[in-house]
RNA sequence: GUGGGUGUAGCUCAGCUGGUAGAGCAUCUGGUUGUGGUCCAGAGGGUCGAGGGUUCAAGUCCCUUCACUCACCCCA
């Protein structure tokens, strides 16, 4: 057997420094969810793989099973005796609808939950896809019928989000499936699936070769060229409207498309105007959603992927009686780490929690340097003590190379703290000093490039 | 799953038509005998991804395999 230390590709881990980025990104993510009320819940990493099949298109393909190393035949299978083979999941919304039906007595509908996971799915590994990662989701999910208005409050929720981190500029595309589907029926086209997905590539490979694969895929020249046309459409406004009518193309269900999306849109140019992008192109998603879709670009990473997407679904919860639909938008927190990362250089201001070194100037007096600690530490200053009494010399480049920011000393006259970067050192009382609040904890910089 | 690329020190990489393994950065020690960062000197660190083959001789050529990586598919 092999000690050979290798990365698993796909599993990405981070160093202290980022680590310490991402819990900055994570805790404003989830002071943002609770500000919108949303609950917190956890949910089990794995589920049956039959509840976890067909519920996110070609996900069955990329849902890792899990089994006991030891378990035999009988027990691995599936079904009658009790037994179930089971599936970490791959996303947070399918376990969710579950987790509600299985609960509906004791929740209080609608609910608004939010949650914070790592996810998996075996797909090959590149820049910002991953085997195993973190998504935050916010969902409202409630009885029978669910109020459209919530359609409009996700996607601000996650607006609010990036507007805090440093990006440079986001769009959050928006549309809804009702349009390109009631649009293609009505100029005759019966594959709704099959012509999002070329549209889709619209972006990636321009507007001739998504016209010759439509036409290769049995639309007419003319079938073509309007289905380009409507995915042509984007504006921040209301305009999206009298462009797809100007298209001259009359559906039912095109037009409940429309309206939706036109309230969504009002709704976000009303409270985050310029965040918001109706973009008739947009389609992805997992297969349960039914109408309104969101996908985030991050400007000048536009090829990257979406950061962040969702959508409303009517009909991924049901107990049989009961359907619950919901509407949800999850953050791929990894994904969007592996842009600000690596990309934008974005890191932890150090590469640990501790605001104070206290030096040690013999061991025997590490037992006055623990009260010290102590008493730093009651007022709520992240504290450690000196590993080994070194030369000072020593003890300020642990610290220095950690990014502690203060090292205390203990001296003949009296406690002393020394700032290392600016060097500066004078005298403190360890029941009064106190750090700018800005040095109390790590925060996020970005490498000079 | 399909197709391409790359595997040499902790990291980034050099290594000619085969001839005894190298640099920079990082780490550690000393210069600096209890106050870091700069500078100088030195040291440690490698089954050259793994296995097989050709050869007097393989990091180098051939085969197999694994890993990583990029694109496709799909997606956060």
């Amino acid at each position: 057997m092999s000690t050979k230390v290798a990365p698993l590709s796909g599993f990405p881990e981070f160093l202290p420094a980022d680590r310490i980025a991402e819990q900055h990104v994570l805790d404003i993510i989830r002071r943002t969810f609770e500000l919108h009320g949303f609950a917190s819940i956890e949910t089990r990493a794995v589920e049956p793989v039959e509840r976890l099949l067909g519920k996110g298109g070609d996900a069955d393909k990329e849902i890792y099973a899990v089994t006991r190393l030891a378990a035999d035949r009988s027990e691995a299978s599936s079904g009658q005796d009790g037994t179930h083979e089971l599936g970490l999941h791959f996303d947070l919304t399918v376990p969710f609808a579950r987790y509600v039906v299985e609960n509906a007595g004791r929740l209080q509908l609608p609910f608004r939950r939010y949650q914070i996971q790592k996810v998996w799915r075996g797909e090959r590994p590149q820049e910002g896809r991953y085997r195993e990662f973190t998504q935050a989701d916010i969902d409202v999910i409630d009885a029978g019928t669910l109020a459209p208005h919530y359609e409009a409050e996700v996607p601000l929720v996650v607006a609010e989000i990036f507007r805090q981190l440093p990006l440079p500029g986001f769009r959050i595309q928006v549309n809804n499936r009702k349009i390109p589907e009631g649009f293609y029926r009505g100029i005759g086209l019966a594959d709704v699936a099959g012509t999002l997905r070329i549209v889709d590539k619209l972006d990636k490979i321009g507007p001739d070769r998504v016209r010759s694969a439509l036409v290769e895929a049995g639309a007419s020249a003319e079938q073509a060229a309007r289905c380009l046309a409507l995915a042509e459409i984007r504006s921040e406004d209301l305009s999206f409207v009298d462009r797809v009518r100007a298209l001259g193309v009359s559906h039912p269900t095109l037009t409940e498309g429309l309206q939706a999306l036109s309230a969504v849109m009002r709704v976000g140019l009303d409270l985050a105007p310029g965040a918001l992008v109706a973009d008739l192109r947009v389609a992805r998603g997992l297969d349960y959603y039914t109408g309104t879709v969101y996908e985030t670009q991050i400007v000048g990473h536009e090829g990257y992927g979406s950061v962040c997407s969702g959508g409303r679904y009517d009909a991924l919860a049901s107990d049989g009686r009961t359907t619950y639909p919901g509407v949800g938008i999850s953050i791929g927190v990894s994904r969007l780490l592996g842009l600000l990362v690596p990309r934008l250089g974005l890191t932890g201001s150090r590469s640990t929690p501790t605001c104070v070194l206290v030096a040690l100037p013999a061991e025997a007096d590490r037992a006055a340097a623990m009260r010290t600690a102590t008493t730093l530490r009651a007022r709520g200053i992240p504290t450690e003590v000196a590993p080994s009494a070194d030369k000072f010399g020593k003890q300020i480049r642990y610290a220095d190379r950690r990014g502690i920011p203060y090292v205390w000393f203990a001296t003949a006259e009296g406690d002393q703290v020394k700032d290392i970067r600016s060097g500066e050192q004078t005298g403190a009382d360890v029941a009064s000093w106190l750090p700018p609040q800005e040095d109390l904890h790590p925060g996020i910089r970005l490498r000079p490039r």
